[in-house]
DNA sequence: TATATTTGCAATCAATTGGTTTCGTAATTA
DNA sequence: TAATTACGAAACCAATTGATTGCAAATATA
């Protein structure tokens, strides 16, 4: 079972999940009623940002409060960083490519 | 069926195809050699990153070179910052608390 | 103590996914 | 013209996904 960052925000439920705990931390149930989703879809999606390490159980009382863990959200921000490092250096070799027919008109 | 970046980000095989592209276009059995998937398979990936927009088809003669829609990318980005914004709005509000804890206890 | 609430977990199901194999077609090359 | 090459498309398959339903455990309330 692939449980990645990238997994976990393929679903738009639960990207809507990440940007509603980024405000504030928030039980099952208080989630689900942002969703037309059930309460145990909800709760699946959960176990799953969970096994992901994106979100963190915090146990009171009956309740769980769920809250992030913003740090993993890092590995995304690291693969589109080195996706447009690797894009700037296409352009990188385009202009010596285009340095190189320069000096050669001369 | 959903396409959209962040499905289509979800697979690994897909995100180094990205990664690859992103250096320089390519036809599917060059982009095939990076793999151990067959071109049949490599194939299909690039069809729903075709159908996501984040590729584009060039025919050369009975090649076809996949190269970037760079600007496809930005989704993420957007998507990204969404968060990033939300979640530092959150400490905005814990610092304005904070402040007033502090007021209080003069 | 009996009841209600909040929650996780297992079973189940239809839909989707990622992969393979096979085929057809268009462009090269011999 | 015949063989080869580069590719997409369709049919098929096992594994995974997202959702539902039903249940059990723990905590709160009457």
């Amino acid at each position: 079972m692939r449980r990645d960052v990238f997994q976990a925000i393929a679903d738009p439920t639960r990207r809507a999940i990440i940007l509603l705990l980024a405000v504030g931390a928030m039980t099952p149930n208080a989630l689900a009623e942002h969703f037309n989703s059930s309460r145990q879809a909800v709760s699946k999606h959960l176990r799953i940002l969970t096994e992901c390490e994106i979100l963190k159980q915090e146990q009171q009382g009956r309740e769980i409060h769920y809250h992030l863990n913003a740090d993993k959200m890092k590995d995304i921000e690291k693969w589109l960083e080195q996706f447009k490092q690797l894009f700037a250096k296409r352009f990188d070799q385009l202009d010596t490519v285009l340095e190189q027919l320069k000096s050669k008109n001369k």
